[in-house]
This record gives structure tokens, C-alpha cells and sequence, in this order.
RNA sequence: GCUCCCUUCGUCUAGCGGUUAGGACGCGGCCCUCUCAAGGCUGAAACACGAGUUCGAUUCUCGUAGGGAGCGCCA
């Protein structure tokens, strides 16, 4: 039998980075056994389902690569095969009506809590038969009230359930559409998956989907129930951990490989190694190797992944991101060094796309003005004439090329009996407007001769300046 | 409260009865160096606790503690 996973997000917001996770746990262990992935939509609760929420899963799966081979499927459009399987149950007596009002239910519940047990529903319809007149029931499954159920699980092993401790579940609304528990045993059965994959926090309800695969006549999956991913601070991801949704590190300037070599490293392992690509990943991923206990989520790790990603690329590969980084800061492009060019010399110092394009402003753009503490340390009279003899070098340089630029300034400090850093220094923060940036030669070669020209010339004035309003 | 799951450096993890408990991120130091990075070397840093099983437990079993999940006409 050909293995077929699937990822069944619900459109009730972005795509979490948790759910990322799942995706990729789902899709590598589909590509490693040349199995299928399915995309399923699970949008039963019309209530909270938003076509926005949709787009942005798609956008996301997109991104990061994650082909499907089915779907998306959307649990909207198969309204008609759950009610003909929730029918087939309750002629089977597998199922029954309920008439119980949510006030009914819900006073059932605080009874129970406030006398110490465990809410759950008692079971009072099941042997209704008479319909309560004016009220559309539920269908509620019925679950056997004794023996256990055992769940193989991949990644918890064997894990066992009394039944006694599980209720007779909704699978059926009093509007007619199926509840999740319903929709995902009858989907998965239709689409013959043959692993769930999904996360631990679906454990729990998987005895009671058992009992309704078995109800239907259906063999179960397989199951692995993989470990959640928490925040930084041990708690469940959410929005005060900062970026959870997966566009936004799309759009901070992560690279969707880097992404996906981060999230497979939370939870699976493959001995000592870090860095995957994502042939390796799908050859080497293996549910054995999956590890149980809850990860957190670390941004510094991945953003140190994403610095080496940025370093490994081909420069081709990033500039479309770049780019995106740049128009976003309006920042003209246009009368600039090519964007591979500064890919070339930023990808080292750069963790994020969007570290680069910040750094590397100077290079499309002239800078406001020089930064103060750079400005009082390095551009002081002592070095006026020495940069103004690197400017004549520079100016009279063909071509204007970093080893040209190297060698220019080497002479010049060499003539002023200066070493290399003490005139690059000032060169750096003249055309930098700062203290910091890539090696000096490739820097001016990036940012062209004449805006070198025009910005040495401006840090000559601004040391006569601070000289004249010194002499005062 | 009840049921289920989890527990190795701060974090991600290797380990699958005998190891100086390894690697990675982060942190400190040194080297390289025109700044910043990148890179190299290096340091500090962990088996939650208690009983068993065993010649021997990080590793197997059971408790305890701590953390998490589920207990909806949400998924």
C-alpha cells in the first residue's frame, strides 16, 4: 500500500509556525516513501472559517515549497457524504439523536465539576425515542462504555484508554454539518490515508475516532502524534512570542529553506548534523527518529540557520528577496551596483534579507547625515589631507575596481606614514556615513566613484568645520 | 478535578546497560583582521528526585515532583 499523509489545517487564521511543522513532518514522510500528500481544508465551522485564513495557508504552503498531490480539499463541499454516513451509523444504531439544549448541557456540566467528577456527557438521550418536538438534535456517537482502546502510536508508542473515561461525542450538529471529530474519520477513510500526523494535542481525541473508524467499517491509520512546539518561555506559541505566522518571516526576510531546516530539527534528529537540505531531509526522515517531549522555539537558532542559508545560497536566488526588502524601504534600485554584487559582499554580515537591505542602504541611497560618534572619532583634522590625497587617488583610478581601490588607498598610507586603518577608517565613515560595513575596497567599488567622490568631498567640509569652529 | 502525554547543558538535541555524557544555538576568551561580520581554536554549562532490576544505570520498571494536552453543537 502507498503511503498517503495529509495536512488538515483549520482556516480560522494564519499558518502557525506549529502547524508548519506538521506540514513538513506530513510532507517528508509522503516524499520519503514516494507516497502522497493531501491537502485538506477543514472548514466545517462556518462560524470562523475565513477565505483570508485560506489564502494565507496557501500563500504559506507556497512559500515554503510544501507541494501537495490532492486537494486542497474542502470539508465545506462533502456535507452530503457525512450526513450519508452519519445516516448509515444511526440506522445501525451506532449513533443516536440528541435533544439536549446547551443550557442543558452546559448545567449538566457545573453539576458534575461541582460535585468533583469529570464533565461529560451522561448519556441521557441515548435511549430516547421520541423526538423532543421544535428542537433539530445532534447526532452523538455511541461510544462503548467498557473494554479499552489501544493506540500504536510512531512517535508515544503504545498508549491505552478505558473507555468508560470517554463520552458519546457530537457528530453531527442541529444545523446538520459534521464536527471535526466526524469529518476527519470520514475524510481520512475516503482519501484512504494511511498515516496521521498531526500534532499531540489530537492524542487524546484519537481513542474516541477510533471507535467511530471501527463503527464505520474502516481500518485505522497509523498514528504518530508529534510533540508541540511552545514559545521561548515554556508556554503555548501565540501571538506575544513574537512572529508565529509564517508569512512574516517570508516578509522580515527569512528564507523558506532556512524555515523548514529549523522546524525539522524541533522535534527529529539525525545524529550530530544541523544543516539539511531538503533532499536530505526527505531521504533521511524517519518517524523512529522523531523525539516525544515538547520543543521551544528558539529565534536566535534560526536566525543563526538563516545566516548560513544567506551565505550558502547562489546570490541569484536572494536578490528577488532582496529586492522585496529594498521596495519596501523605497529605496531606488535603479542607479545601483547590481543586487547580486551586493548579495556578494553583505551575505556574511547579514542574518536576514532584510538585514542586508538596511545595511546596504548607503549603496543606492546618500545618507542624511554621519553618524555622530563615528563622525568625532574618525573625521578629525589630522586626517584631512591624507583623505584628501585618497580622493585625488580615487578619482584619477582606472578602472575603479577593489583591488584598484586597494592599492590606491595602501599608497596613499604608505606616503602619510599611516597604517591601513587609520586612513580606512575615515574613508569608511566619509562614505558610509558610519562606522561600519563591508571591507573597505569592495565598499567603494559597490557604491560607485562618483558618489565616493561627492562623499569624501562633504566629510572634507565637514572637518574644515569642526577645525574652523574649533579655532573660534 | 479526571484521563493521557512528556522530563539529558539556558535552548535544540546525540545517547538506545559499561562514554572523560558528544554536537549545535546562545554566552565568555583567544586567533585572524581596515570596521563589522564570517571563519578557526577554546572555556563555562545537563542526565529532575526517590526506590527497585542488574556485577553495573542517563539508558529498563515503579513511584514522586514539575511541565503539557484533552475533557465543546472549536479544530
Amino acid at each position: 500500500m502507498t503511503v498517503k499523509t495529509r495536512f488538515a489545517p483549520s482556516p480560522t487564521g494564519f499558518l502557525h509556525i506549529g502547524g508548519v511543522r506538521t506540514a513538513l513532518f506530513s510532507w517528508l514522510y509522503a516524499r520519503h516513501h514516494g507516497g502522497q500528500f493531501v491537502l485538506r481544508i477543514e472548514d466545517t465551522d462556518r462560524e470562523r472559517s475565513t477565505q483570508a485564513s485560506i489564502d494565507a495557508i496557501l500563500d504559506g504552503m507556497h512559500w515554503l515549497g510544501l507541494d501537495w498531490d490532492e486537494g486542497p480539499v474542502y470539508q465545506t463541499q462533502r456535507f452530503d457524504r457525512y450526513r450519508e454516513q452519519a445516516d448509515r451509523l444511526l440506522a445501525d444504531g451506532a449513533a443516536y439523536h440528541c435533544y439536549c439544549s446547551t443550557d442543558e448541557l452546559d448545567a449538566m456540566r457545573a453539576a458534575q465539576v461541582a460535585a468533583g467528577q469529570n464533565p461529560r456527557y451522561d448519556g441521557r438521550c441515548r435511549e430516547r425515542t421520541e423526538p423532543v418536538t421544535g428542537v433539530s438534535p445532534v447526532v452523538r456517537f455511541r461510544t462503548p462504555m467498557e473494554g479499552e482502546v489501544v493506540i500504536d502510536d510512531a512517535v508515544r508508542g503504545r498508549v491505552v484508554y478505558a473507555n468508560a473515561d470517554l463520552d458519546d461525542l457530537v457528530i453531527m450538529r442541529g444545523d446538520g454539518s459534521p464536527t471535526y471529530h466526524f469529518s476527519v474519520v470520514v475524510d481520512d477513510a475516503d482519501m484512504q490515508i494511511t498515516h496521521v500526523i498531526r500534532g499531540d494535542d489530537h492524542l487524546n481525541n484519537t481513542a474516541r475516532q477510533v471507535h467511530i473508524i471501527a463503527a464505520l467499517g474502516h481500518k485505522r491509520p497509523a498514528y504518530a502524534h508529534l510533540p508541540m512546539i511552545l514559545g521561548e518561555d515554556g508556554a503555548r506559541l501565540s501571538k506575544r512570542h513574537g512572529a508565529v505566522n509564517v508569512l512574516e518571516y517570508r516578509d522580515n526576510g527569512y528564507l523558506p529553506d532556512a524555515v523548514l531546516n529549523y522546524l525539522v530539527r524541533l522535534g527529529w534528529s539525525h545524529g550530530d548534523q544541523e544543516i539539511f537540505t531538503r533532499d536530505e531531509m526527505i531521504e533521511l526522515f524517519r518517524l523512529e527518529d522523531v523525539n516525544p517531549s515538547a520543543s521551544r522555539f528558539s529565534p536566535e537558532k534560526l536566525t543563526w540557520l538563516n545566516q548560513q542559508y544567506i551565505i550558502a545560497s547562489p546570490a541569484a536566488d536572494l536578490i528577488d528577496g532582496l529586492a522585496a526588502q529594498y521596495r519596501r524601504m523605497d529605496i531606488d534600485m535603479t542607479n545601483g551596483p547590481p543586487l547580486v554584487d551586493v548579495v556578494e559582499t553583505y551575505r556574511e554580515r547579514a542574518t536576514t534579507l532584510a538585514e542586508m537591505a538596511e545595511s546596504s542602504v548607503y549603496v543606492f541611497q546618500d545618507f542624511a547625515e554621519i553618524d555622530a560618534n563615528a563622525a568625532r572619532k574618525h573625521l578629525r583634522g589630522v586626517v584631512r589631507a591624507p583623505l584628501a590625497d585618497v580622493r585625488a587617488a580615487l578619482a584619477a583610478l582606472d578602472p575603479f575596481t577593489a583591488d584598484a581601490i586597494q592599492a590606491a588607498i595602501q599608497s596613499v598610507a604608505d606616503a602619510c606614514e599611516l597604517g591601513f586603518g587609520k586612513l580606512g577608517q575615515p574613508l569608511r565613515v566619509a562614505v558610509t556615513g558610519g562606522g561600519v560595513s563591508p571591507p573597505i575596497d569592495v565598499t567603494l567599488a559597490l557604491i560607485g566613484r562618483e558618489r565616493c567622490l561627492a562623499r569624501i568631498d562633504a566629510a572634507l567640509e565637514f572637518i574644515d568645520r569642526r577645525i574652523a569652529a574649533a579655532g573660534d
